[in-house]
DNA sequence: CTTTTAATTAGATGTGCATCTAATTAGATT
DNA sequence: AATCTAATTAGATGCACATCTAATTAAAAG
């Protein structure tokens, strides 16, 4: 698990915060279940355990092993072992704070300088710029190719300057362009 | 947090897989915040936040000083601490298994003894005897004061032999008895 | 190749809980 | 006392998701 990555250590603790998988992850710490054997300890249908358990694959929290008919599943201790470790570090909890209180600043930067859905002005400073430039990208679908008008009357809806925000758009990378047509570089 | 409470374990994660408790512990780790504080930096109404803190305080997981009429919160670094160092230990998961199995076990008991409702035959062992004990005060109310006559018709609900099931069900200790009178011993 | 066993996927249903608005409490200020 | 500020409580609404039944897939055994 990296650090920083608030989404994926929520995941894991939704993941967690539940009582079937809290007590499949409590069985197959032991040992290997099928899928039928699981069911039958936690008083549940299949259907539901199997629901579970691809929670927690997902997560790589447990294995799957095929064997004839049956599903035999057994706990991953190694990134339970991970987890454990990595959780509620200092680190990790200053990170959640960190991303919190920039998020908060971008929102105060896009209700400065959007009235009604307008952008009443361009930002001067590289980090403003940057937030409204992650907005406006947003009214661009990824995978589709714009040509250059397109992009200006998209653009024109919020801010007559269409130029300087195409020009910003490609020079930040959030658009690339080539023969004048242009699309949206892919969120990573 | 002791070892063996499965509830209590389910409970923090409970409380902390959710995005915005997960950002108020990342924000009140660093420092104090007051309410309308906390709603600004999380974009929530602070009636919102108020019920989150008090998920969090209830669990021992923050602190609230009362500053004029304001409330102002902080992160219990020490609980959040405790909570990593015995989260997931393998006696924890282990733990979490032996109860699964033994609910398990006592579901299987009373589903052989009980056919429709009804208390086919009163077990020889101890244990699985305790089983159906435990089932059976279930029928009567915790605060309740029962002379023996009603005693003995809730039990001919189940069983005809009132006399060894009311006898055990007090030698058990989940009954107590006085003067005639018989009382459910509260849950602990 | 048909049937049986075991699991998963699809789709429907219901419940728990996050969030909101409105009303209330409590302390501070005039 | 009356007003103002900050927070909590009450009550309503809506969404996320756990669970179920039914249908489907896949492998084994007859």
């Amino acid at each position: 698990m990296e650090t920083h990555d608030f989404a994926l250590l929520l995941q894991f603790l939704k993941v967690l915060a539940h009582e079937s998988r809290l007590k499949l992850l409590g069985l197959l710490a032991d040992r290997e279940y099928s899928v039928g054997e699981l069911a039958e300890l936690l008083d549940l249908k299949e259907p539901t355990v199997s629901h579970h358990l691809a929670k927690l694959l997902e997560l790589d929290l447990v294995h799957m092993r095929i064997d004839g008919t049956s599903h035999r599943y057994r706990l991953n201790h190694d990134t339970l072992q991970k987890i454990n470790r990595e959780l509620f570090t200092p680190e990790q909890v200053a990170s959640i704070a960190d991303n919190v209180v920039s998020d908060a600043w971008e929102r105060k930067v896009l209700t400065t300088y959007l009235i009604d859905d307008q952008l009443s002005k361009i930002p001067e400073t590289h980090k403003k710029r940057d937030v409204i430039l992650a907005w406006l990208v947003s009214k661009f679908e990824v995978g589709i190719h714009y040509p250059e008008a397109q992009v200006n009357s998209i653009i024109k809806r919020y801010h007559p300057d269409t130029a300087t925000l195409r020009r910003e758009l490609v020079g930040s990378k959030l658009m690339q362009r080539e023969n004048g047509i242009y699309w949206r570089t892919p969120p990573a």
